[in-house]
DNA sequence: AATTTCTCCAACCGCGTTGTG
DNA sequence: ACACAACGCGGTTGGAGAAAT
């Protein structure tokens, strides 16, 4: 983009640097020096590589555009649920949403978030900030004091369009469960009975939120746990069969409201990004680092 | 065909975090 | 403990092309 505004602090102020769009032989020469010498010392990269851009230009253009693990083409709708339930459980993370989809950048899910699942989630009456039904498609009713927040509870209540089974559907099931009721109670009875209920006055708190042991919590979350968590989050089969699994059902559940406490795990003193780093040992390849069943779902 | 509006996404910026001396 | 540099991340911008009028 050679008409982009100048700015009044640029993040490069030398005289003579180049913005805008690369050239294929910009492209080359970057590429070239990064596959010679390695990733890294950004800062003084392009003087080495005889390059008229700042470093950042330089790393943002290595690591969005050049890198070879790349993928190029349009997202495919197994890694839209994928980028569907990591946003869920990790907000606008998108380098770690990245993280877990190979071959994407952050850049490019952050865009195809913004450009295509927000208005998408917005349609079928879900906040995309959120996941919650909005305000205008959600009828409150009934104070419930205690939630048990079963999966299978809301199938019914989904909207027509939506699949019972689809990543929009699960979302309104775990906002009504609140974040950790994606655990599966057949799978991890130790998780479950630890996270399953809480109410607004914070009488029961999961152990997994670290409020009860002084914020050492964490600690008491098992990688167990949070692989039965995160399972959860990326399994859609294991949901829907946790869902058949559990009897309960509440034929008035569009009017309930849930007082559940939302704990926004940003918030919540966890640190999720250790946790997910846990649960997926090996950094970035799916094909070593994700369990069976996401690498299922994300079809590589 | 010309013009306007909309959509997409590459690139930029500012700020927070991490590393180093 | 502090200062500084480098890196990394998320939010935002604006040009290009597509679609609508």
């Amino acid at each position: 983009m050679e008409g982009r505004r100048p700015t009044a602090t640029p993040c490069c102020s030398k005289v003579g640097m180049k913005r805008g769009p690369w050239t294929a032989d910009e492209d080359e020469v970057l590429a070239s020096f990064v596959r010679r010498e390695g990733e890294g010392r950004w800062r003084t990269l392009p003087k080495r590589a005889g390059l008229l851009r700042c470093g950042k230009s330089c790393r943002l253009r290595w690591l969005n555009y050049l890198r070879p693990s790349i993928k190029r083409g349009p997202i495919a709708p197994d890694e839209e649920d994928l980028i569907l339930r990591l946003h869920r459980l990790l907000g606008n993370r998108w380098a770690l949403i990245a993280g877990r989809i190979p071959g994407r950048t952050d850049n490019e899910i952050k865009n195809y978030w913004n450009t295509h699942l927000t208005k998408k989630l917005i349609k079928q009456g879900i906040d995309p900030r959120t996941h919650k039904p909005l305000p205008s498609s959600t009828d409150h009713g009934s104070p419930a004091q205690l939630v048990s927040c079963h999966p299978a509870t809301d199938r019914d209540s989904m909207p027509q369009e939506m699949g019972a089974g689809s990543s929009e559907a699960i979302a309104i099931r775990n906002d009504r469960c609140g974040y950790f009721h994606g655990l599966d109670p057949h799978h991890d009875d130790v998780a479950w009975q630890n996270c399953n209920v809480f109410t607004t006055d914070g009488d029961q708190m999961p152990a997994c939120y670290g409020v009860e042991d002084g914020g050492k919590g964490t600690d008491a979350c098992t990688d167990d746990v949070f692989s039965a968590l995160f399972d959860s989050f990326v399994n859609e089969d294991m949901f829907n069969t946790n869902c058949s699994q559990d009897g309960n059902t509440n034929e008035d559940d569009n009017n309930m409201t849930p007082q559940v406490e939302m704990i926004d795990p940003m918030d919540s003193g966890l640190d999720l990004e250790g946790l997910l780093e846990d649960v997926f040992t090996t950094p970035v390849d799916l094909d070593e680092g994700i369990p069976a069943q996401c690498k299922d779902h994300a079809g590589k």
